[in-house]
DNA sequence: ACTCGTAGGATTTTT
DNA sequence: TCCTACGAGT
């Protein structure tokens, strides 16, 4: 997996920072802090930011990169001038990184590449320290990690890798599957070793995704079979909305009388997440949820870690910029304008341009003293922390910083969040702090060494890791997570929801290359799934302050009709309702109050369009309880 | 320098 | 609906 890529990578230029040409006190940023350099880059080249986007910088960059290719190994390509432009801030952004010692994920691969590849003697240790070298997930490696690979394993290297072409969806991370078609080729002698029989799921899930998959174009081919017996039938409901399908699932997960842990709710975006949370909370059915927000990218988090930062390394841009407004302290944007500057001028860091402007009497009065307030301010919190250990150093800061206080003047809710995740942070150091000291003394001078110290590993820590260890109790919590986090997972029950056109498959990738990725997304989706599998589709969906109609997911039309079962509320209750809303249609306005036979009152919260055109939204209330909301497109009735 | 209002956009997946 | 960028007012 990608993680554990970019773990020795980093541990490795860690080792050989010299000969990597990095600082010692390097740091790992991640997208958000890489997009926010980018941002500053395009500023100051004084390129138009409409035109030349910071993400798209920031893609155009990354897939460079991830094919191992620096700006200077590209050409300027005549006529191109956006490609001319984004070459020239790929070139100021290395030099930029370089400057501050910033290196993004990419780089970490890139950087270590390159050091191993220019330093062969290097390179030999690294090769007789690794003899045989086993890769899983081989269809998730990009280029550079595959050409990473070949430099490790060598000549003589023994390398076994495990992968499935129907299982990559790294694509836009520039994975490629072809990978596992060129390692036939250019490793000399492979055997090749093709794995068909399934030992996880019933015959039917497994034809359902063998139809599924099979639409693909781009595959090397293969076809699941299991002497298991053909088990349940695929069930597929059909919501009024989001929340009736939040609703379907809780129920169906209430009912169920195995491990809770063996029940996962699959999604294609985080934002759907939220749905059901709320519905389970309201249930009391405990729930484990993967990789939300990534808890070392939450803003509170990030600030805290940027004080550590700037404690540590007075010359961390980054860290400086993040923090020396927050919590606001006066100094605004031109006061940072005309620090950059002089940075720039004289090379030099934020902070020593801080020093040196106060001393050069460059700022006005004002301006002056709450940069020297702030300045001050980090010399003290550095020595009353000096002799604490580091989940000691967190919770000082959190006191004494006022962030708690800041946090505070948005909402009390979310501030309170914000405090159980700094809390959270603290308890994450101490962990690490203790596994740290655990570890056995003398093992090898790799796995021990005192090469850095504790808050430089804790910092290299939160930024490669998402944050999962948190939060222990687990056990017998459904699980909820995107797709792409539950590959490599398997599940008794699995529900697969917001099966829905532009949803997924996602309107960013209809074109036909991204669409086989999204279908193969559908496809590890299915394969968790040991015995049940419910998928899930809304006919209305709530976006961007509408409610919408949409269209099932083309891959539903894709699997087999005979194996899927429909569980949606049967016809006797839904078509009546139906043509009852069809007569009605008439009196059906906004606000109106509405009384059916069976569902008893309710309200009508939205009529669109005109007479047979409109589209009509009732909310059911039975007792003090809503019961369900109706939507129908009148237009469909005739 | 900060706070508040309005307009416009919507970019999904992760190390 | 919710976020962001920008401008006016304090």
């Amino acid at each position: 997996m990608g993680k554990y890529f970019s773990q020795y990578c980093s541990f490795v230029i860690t080792k050989h920072w010299q000969l990597a040409n990095l600082p010692q006190t390097f740091q790992i940023i991640d997208s958000d802090d890489q997009l926010s350099v980018l941002k500053q880059v395009i500023k100051s080249l004084e390129l138009d930011d409409k035109v030349l986007t910071p993400r798209q910088a920031q893609h155009f960059i990354n897939t460079r990169k991830d094919h191992g290719l620096r700006a200077k190994d590209l050409v300027a390509e005549e006529g191109d001038a956006w490609h001319n432009r984004m070459l020239h801030i790929y070139t100021a952004y290395e030099a930029r990184c370089q400057q501050t010692g910033s290196v993004d994920f990419a780089e970490l691969l890139l950087r270590c590449y390159e050091l191993w590849r220019d330093n062969p003697s290097l390179l030999a240790y690294y090769q007789q320290r690794f003899q045989y070298i086993l890769v899983d997930e081989f269809q998730d490696t990009n280029p550079l990690q595959y050409n990473w690979l070949q430099l490790l394993a060598g000549q003589s290297g023994q390398l076994f890798v495990v992968g499935d072409d129907d299982q990559s969806i790294y694509g836009f991370r520039n994975a490629s599957a072809a990978n596992l078609a060129n390692f036939n080729q250019e490793f000399p002698q492979v055997q090749l070793i093709r794995l068909e029989q399934n030992y996880r799921s019933t015959g039917t899930i497994l034809e359902v995704a063998n139809t599924l998959i099979a639409r693909n174009d781009q595959r090397l081919g293969k076809n699941l079979w299991t002497q298991a017996s053909a088990g349940e039938p695929i069930f597929l409901y059909t919501a009024y909305s989001e929340m009736d399908e939040a609703r379907f699932v809780a129920e169906k997960v209430q009912a169920y009388s195995g491990q809770r842990q063996e029940m996962a709710i699959l999604y294609r975006t985080t934002a759907q997440s939220r749905l059901f949370e709320e519905e389970l909370l309201q249930r009391s059915i405990p729930y484990r949820i993967y990789g939300s927000l990534r808890f070392y990218e939450r803003l509170e988090i990030k600030d805290m870690l940027a004080y550590l930062r700037l404690l540590h390394h007075r010359d961390d841009d980054g860290a400086f910029e993040r923090i020396v407004n927050t919590p606001k302290r006066g100094i605004g944007e031109k006061t940072l304008e005309t620090l950059r500057s002089i940075a720039r001028q004289q090379e030099i860091s934020l902070w020593q341009a801080a020093q040196h402007a106060i001393e050069t009497q460059q700022l006005k009065a004002r301006a002056s003293s709450t940069l020297t307030v702030f300045l001050d301010l980090i010399q003290q919190f550095d020595e009353q922390i000096k002799a604490l250990s580091l989940h000691e150093k967190i919770k000082h800061l959190k006191t004494y910083t006022g962030l708690v206080a800041h946090y505070q003047k948005e909402s009390k809710e979310e501030a309170q969040r914000r405090l159980e995740n700094l809390d959270e942070l603290i308890n994450a150091a101490r962990q690490f702090e203790q596994r740290r000291s655990n570890l056995p003394a003398a093992t090898t001078e790799e796995a021990n060494p005192p090469i850095v110290d504790i808050l430089t590993e804790f910092l290299a820590h939160t930024a490669l890791e998402a944050g999962e260890g948190q939060g222990n109790e687990w056990e017998d919590c459904v699980q909820l997570m995107t797709l792409h986090a539950a590959k490599g997972l398997e599940f008794e029950m699995v529900f697969l929801v917001g099966l829905e056109e532009n949803l997924f498959p996602h309107q960013n990738s209809l074109d036909e290359s991204k669409l086989e990725e999204e279908r193969r997304l559908c496809y590890v989706g299915i394969t968790r799934a040991r015995r049940y599998l419910y998928l899930c589709h809304s006919e209305t969906r709530y976006r961007y302050g509408n409610r919408e109609f949409g269209t099932p997911s083309r891959f539903i039309r894709e699997m087999p009709t005979e194996l899927i079962q429909a569980v949606r509320l049967s016809n006797s209750i839904v078509s009546p309702l139906k043509s009852w809303m069809a007569l009605a249609k008439g009196k059906l306005h906004r606000g109106e109050r509405v009384k059916h036979k069976q569902f008893g009152e309710g309200v009508v919260l939205n009529y669109e369009g005109q007479g047979d055109y409109a589209r009509v939204q009732i909310k059911f209330a039975s007792g003090n309880k809503w019961l369900m909301m109706a939507y129908a497109q009148l237009e469909k009735l005739y």
